[in-house]
DNA sequence: CCAAAAGTGTTAGGAGTACACCCATGA
DNA sequence: TCATGGGTGTACTCCTAACACTTTTGG
């Protein structure tokens, strides 16, 4: 093994996506052969860390390499260390023979972080076999990685209502519809369109700009910005991002 | 350096305990001789994790061998590996020659638990040079303890807001006016006495019993207990413990 | 009888909730 | 002209916040 490397320490990250449809996990296809037979499944973007490397710089330079995107919001939110957490599953230790993984204990700090699909679309270049899955259809997971993100998820949506992380996930203009479509996707819930523009148009953060969506079939939204300046000027202690 | 110990990962714990004054923090004494001068400072209470370990098991067994107390109420909250963190004071570096520490670089994994000091008490001796602190006067600290006790004290309140975790920091039966002082205490605001138990009664996990406070000088209160079966019951996906 | 904390209700203002119709655009 | 989502107001209920006096005990 590389001897820059920790042995014992490996950075996961959970990267979520939305497509103003659904939420989105990044995952990374593992091709494991048995016996002449091939086993598919997914796993999660991750590396050990270098010996001289910052947490969350590791974490950037591992999704950096998945598909090029940098100043990614990061959210470091548990380590996962069982004892046998690599262990447990026979097609897991196949795949470790494979790629010559060290017999070491690997306790893994993960990251969630959050990426919007449709501005982001030009601008990176997924590794080809990374894959966009929606959260409810994951198929098998690779460790304990399907752990690993619920719990992504749990806390991602408990940042979600008292944080202004939204906005991560939405292109930088915004209509009200979107907005809300994404607060009903990530926390399950369904609003009302005139009451979550109620509550909206409080938030002083959250800004109406002179343009309009064009070439769309209806009548054009307005488009909305979240200003990070005014929230910081403006947020209390127990800014309350529930609507 | 043992070798059934981890080299890289470590956890430590931040114990918070309530008197029904002050938040308190559980710190550990650290002498630094250096030619001929000692210096003195506090740091957490913490280890490497063992090859065998589980990683709550190392923080149990972390807080056991300190107080003597099992079962406590643990959270972990976050991991600290900046690459310079053991290195950048020149008394860390002194003391970690002082007990042979290895020249490696450490991750921790860092849990913080809630304890109650008053009826405690009898329960348990703190190892002689564990030494309780007010969470607003903590002094000098070992390496980056003190960032990760705001990182802690910070995880806890907004924890404090949304789950039934006061009452791990209070005796089993406790007073409406010792509930009021803990919120107050932890989250740094006032409340209403009437306002307060006009809410807390809506509260259906918060029972009272058929007891009152003896020995007091003033009229006894009545004595409340939490009930986690009727908490498991009841509770809805989105509660809330703001008062 | 004094000191100390317990216990208790009302009101006014603000927030949340439920609900239905017309509008502007592209096809 | 039709289909599609955009945009808007009102009434009712519930929660929040402000506020002061009597009670029970030990000393």
């Amino acid at each position: 093994m590389d001897p820059i490397l920790i042995p014992n320490v490996s950075i996961d990250c959970v990267v979520f996506g939305f497509d103003m449809q659904d939420l989105k996990v990044l995952l990374v296809d593992r091709d494991i052969e048995h016996n002449g037979v091939l086993h598919h499944d997914r796993k999660l973007p991750g590396d050990l860390i270098r010996k001289d490397e910052e947490l969350d710089s590791a974490a950037c330079r591992i999704l950096h390499d998945l598909s090029g995107l940098q100043n990614l919001y990061l959210n470091q939110f548990g380590s996962f260390g069982g004892v046998n957490r690599l262990k447990s599953k026979e097609r897991d230790l196949i795949w470790l023979k494979q790629i010559d993984h060290p017999e070491e204990r690997v306790i893994t700090i993960a990251y969630y972080t959050l990426i919007n699909l449709t501005s982001a679309k030009e601008e990176y270049i997924l590794r080809s076999n990374a894959k966009w899955t929606s959260l409810d259809s994951l198929g098998e997971l690779a460790f304990d990685h399907a752990e690993i993100i619920t719990k992504a998820y749990s806390m991602m949506k408990q940042n979600f209502k008292v944080n202004p992380i939204a906005f991560e996930l939405l292109p930088d203009k915004f209509t009200l519809s979107q907005l809300q479509k994404i607060y009903e996707v990530v926390l399950k819930t369904q609003y009302d369109k005139r009451n979550f523009r109620k509550k909206i148009s409080q938030i002083s953060c959250i800004v109406p700009i002179n343009e309009k969506q064009t070439n769309v079939a209806h009548k054009p939204a307005r488009l909305y910005m979240f200003s990070k300046d005014i929230y910081e000027k403006t947020r209390k202690d127990n800014f309350d991002f529930t609507v």
